[in-house]
DNA sequence: CGGCATAAATTGGTCGACCAACCAATAAAC
DNA sequence: GTTTATTGGTTGGTCGACCAATTTATGCCG
C-alpha cells in the first residue's frame, strides 16, 4: 500500500535525521553505515543510494541542522519591532539551541573537525558562516539607519555577535553548570549593546 | 652510547608530538596508531607502553596545545604596563596562534568532539576552559582595581573575552580571507574596550 | 482493460583493507 | 639478575564501498 515511487525525499530525510542522532549518540568515531542504517531503519546498501559517500551523509547533515537554526532565529526575529529587539531575539534563538538541543553543537563541531580535511565539507562550512554573518549583518545595518545603533563597520560587527554567540554558546555546551541560560542570555545582550549602543555606558 | 633509562619523557614528547602532527594532517578520522608511530618513528607498541588507550594520547595532545598556548599568552601579557595593554596582549597572542599555529585549532577541534563521548576528555577540556577564565578574570579584576575597567561581574567578563577570541578564531580558521590578524584583533580590542570601558563611548 | 517493459527503490551480502589493543620475546642499562 | 625500554607481529573485529539480484510502481501498447 506504501507508495515506492517518490521516496527520494523522504528517505533522505530519514537518513540525514538518523545520522543527527547517531553524531550526537556517537561522535564522529562512532559514526558508521552500520548505525545510521539501522538507526534509520533501513537497510546498509540504500545509505549509498542515497548518497555518495560518508562525507555526503555530514554535510547533509550539517546544512540540515544549520537550516533549523535559521529557520528558528528568523522566527525569533520576525516578532521584534526593533533592531535592539531583534538582536535579542537572535541571541535567545542561538542559546536555546545551544541549552536544549545538543545534537546541534555537536554535530557542528564533529562536522568542523573533518572540514578541515576535506575540501567539500570546508566549502560547506565557509558559506554557511558567511551566509550568517550576511543575515546579522543585515539586521545590525537596519539598526544603525535607524539610529538605534553606532555607525560601526557592520561587516566587522556581525563577525563580533557571531563570534560572541558561537563562544557563549561553546561554554555552555562544554559546562552546563557554567550560568543558566536567561543570565548568559543577559551577559551577551549587555557586552553587544555596550559595543553597539550609541549613548554614554549604562 | 644513547641512554635507555629516563626515556620516558623523551618518547612521550616525541609522540605526543607526533600525534599533534598526524591529528593536524588527517583529522581525528584519520588518526591511527600506525601513523603516530611512523610519524614518531618509533614501534606501534611502544604507544601501548606510555599511554593506555588512544583517548589518553589525545588528551595528552590537548593539554600540550593548550600548554603551548598559555605559555605564549603570558609571555606577550608579561611585557604590558597596565590592564588594557595586557589584555591586548591576550588578544594579540590568541589570534597570532590562530592564524599562524593552525595545529592548535585542529587539535582542539578534533578534540572537542570526543569529549562529548568521553568522559574523560570531557573534564580535561572543562577544567581547560575554567583555568582560563580564571586566568582572564584575574587580569580584568586587576584592572577593574586600577579603575581602567568598568566594575562588571569578573567570571562573566571572563565569560565574554574568551567566548569573543573563541569565535574568532574559529571564524579566521575556518576562513582565512576574512580579516587579516591586525584588523581582526583591532576588531577584537574595539569590542572589548567599549564593553569593559568606564568612560563613555568613543 | 490487461499484460509487458522500464525505471525506481531496496535488499543483503561480499570485498579487501584497516584498526586498536594486546602480548611474548628481546635488548639494553643498572 | 632484575628493571626499563622496545620490538613487531597477531587477533578478533569493524569499516566503507560496491554490486548483483529482487521487489515494486509506472507508462505504454494493443
Amino acid at each position: 500500500m506504501t507508495l515506492k515511487l517518490g521516496m527520494a525525499p523522504v528517505r533522505r530525510e530519514q537518513i540525514v535525521r538518523a545520522t543527527i542522532r547517531c553524531l550526537a549518540r556517537d561522535g564522529y568515531a562512532g559514526l558508521t553505515m552500520k548505525r545510521v542504517a539501522a538507526e534509520a531503519a533501513v537497510s546498509q546498501g540504500i545509505l549509498h543510494y542515497y548518497f555518495r559517500d560518508k562525507a555526503a551523509m555530514l554535510a547533509a547533515a550539517a546544512l540540515r541542522v544549520t537550516a533549523d537554526l535559521d529557520r528558528r532565529v528568523a522566527a525569533e526575529a520576525r516578532r521584534a519591532r526593533d533592531a535592539r529587539a531583534r538582536l535579542r531575539a537572535v541571541i535567545r534563538a542561538c542559546l536555546v539551541t545551544a541549552v536544549d538541543n545538543r545534537d546541534f553543537w555537536t554535530v557542528f563541531i564533529e562536522f568542523w573537525g573533518e572540514a578541515f580535511h576535506d575540501r567539500r565539507l570546508a566549502t560547506v562550512n565557509r558559506q554557511a558562516y558567511a551566509r550568517a554573518r550576511r543575515l546579522i549583518g543585515a539586521g545590525l545595518a537596519r539598526g544603525i539607519a535607524a539610529g538605534e545603533f553606532r555607525r560601526v563597520d557592520v561587516e566587522e560587527a556581525a563577525a563580533v555577535v557571531l563570534a560572541l554567540l558561537d563562544g557563549i554558546s561553546l561554554q555552555l555546551t562544554f559546562d552546563r553548570g557554567l550560568m543558566t541560560r536567561p543570565r548568559a542570555a543577559r551577559v551577551a545582550e549587555t557586552a553587544l549593546f555596550r559595543y553597539l549602543s550609541t549613548g554614554g555606558p549604562t
